[in-house]
DNA sequence: TTCAATTAGTGTCAAATAAACACTAACTAT
DNA sequence: ATAGTTAGTGTTTATTTGACACTAATTGAA
């Protein structure tokens, strides 16, 4: 029983892996030297990370082994967001010939299950470089021409994120375990491409009941250590995936 | 070239198609009789409206496709919501006598990629029986046992109803281009099943600026006759697919 | 040891929105 | 004429939002 029989050479899913680190959303991107005969200088070749579904799992579980392969993490924020199959989406010539030296099928049409992951990036090591093939961070607003429909992908993703961030709790997710409230502001300026106020930010952030704060606080800053908060996980995840909201006491509502 | 050969035996699209008539939200269901040549009886057998998608067509022209074929109508509210892939989705044994029967490969893995639509029941002029196989309108409380993994589609189809409801204007889309605002209010409520309060209703829908009102009003109601309305489209177009919401001016924001 | 620099942390007021609530208007059928 | 039915309308109160500026705590440099 080989592994290459037990994958389904029409069905991939990629990952869109958001990271924050200085003041800056980045994402996860494979890097790739493909040696060129004629220029003799290796294509330098962008693409999200991913690969096909194997027969026996599901989309999620794929998804979760992408990440985990190149992270080394398991648990994180993963959350399936949009299928992707124009027939031409694996037609373009460079990515053919890629597809060439790795598929056995290269030229079966895929359809590919996008997922959006969110990660604390300084809890990723980055197994460096199994040669010819590294992940690097890559800025959101530096993301070069990438594989496939893959800048498509991230550009839904992206827009996405933005949604979700102002209707579920899932900043958080973005940032170490212990965070101060001007770094979770921060992220969603970051996010969201606007300044937020301050006061108003933390009253809502507060009330919304889902920050649990720590009587620890930074050390070793020059200027008035901020107190560190932690999500409060247990809370979000028995409100189910409600929408964390606008409302003060995280209740949700159109109409009276 | 057999029209066998261009389809995708790894991929399909489900569309779940949710109707409004006489006060109660509807599924449009497949409704298939198998012979058993053990019972004698033919066994019944529901499903969401479904195919594999062809070679030269994109995940959402499948999905056009399987609703034009069912219904006769283009241009109505389609949404992919969510891939399916798990490995055992399509191993009940009652599944795997139908497929055999007619699907050139039965034991492919199939993923599917599943659609929410939107549509006027009262448009929709249902073929009535191509023999064996005809559509039905089911309510949601009275869903049957569905083929695959598709009760569990419909299950999330109708919670990002529930959501998707509050949040975008698309309830319209279930009504006909002209309905009366109580109309509209009985929609919403029997969608989120619980009542909405009349006046703050109004209010709220008329300054969101999505309804234009008629001069025309019913006629032949033996009561007084309701205004009717019609969904300003562009208006809504316009602002891309933003968020309809809490806000009278139909802006949006968690922040300040 | 003082002070300059830096970021944390706090409260109030006005404007907008939400929620609760009951009666009159217009039509048909008897 | 009237009973029955659904449409349509405003006000008041409570809650939430958005705008806005100063003091507190720490480090590092003078």
């Amino acid at each position: 029983m080989s592994q290459l029989a037990s994958v389904n050479p029409h069905v991939s899913t990629d990952c869109v892996i958001f990271g924050f680190s200085q003041e800056t959303l980045r994402l996860l991107l494979i890097r790739r030297s493909i040696p060129n005969k004629i220029t003799e200088i290796d294509d330098i070749h962008y693409a999200l990370p991913g690969d096909l579904v194997r027969d026996d799992e599901n989309l999620d579980e794929a998804a979760k082994r992408v990440l985990a392969e190149l992270t080394g993490l398991k648990g994180i924020y993963l959350e399936q967001f949009q299928a992707f199959g124009d027939p031409m989406r694996v037609a373009k010539q460079k990515d053919r010939s890629w597809l060439k030296s790795v598929r056995q099928d290269p030229d079966a049409r895929v359809i590919t299950v996008a997922y959006m992951a969110l990660i604390d990036s300084g809890k990723v090591n980055l197994h460096p470089g199994s040669f010819s093939k590294e992940a690097v961070w890559v800025p959101i607003h530096e993301i070069p021409e990438l594989a496939f429909d893959h800048n498509d992908i991230f550009e839904n993703a992206l827009n996405q994120l933005r949604e979700i961030v102002q209707i579920r709790p899932i900043g958080f997710e973005l940032l170490p375990d212990k965070f101060t409230m001007s770094q979770l502001q921060s992220l969603y300026e970051t996010i969201l491409e606007r300044d937020l106020d301050k006061r108003n930010f933390r009253r809502k952030m507060l009330n919304s009941g889902v920050l649990i704060p720590l009587t620890e606080k930074q050390i070793g800053v020059s200027n008035k250590p901020a107190r560190y908060y932690i999500f409060n996980r247990e809370l979000v995840e028995s409100r189910g995936q409600s929408i964390m909201n606008l409302r003060m006491d995280g209740s949700f509502s159109l109409f009276s």
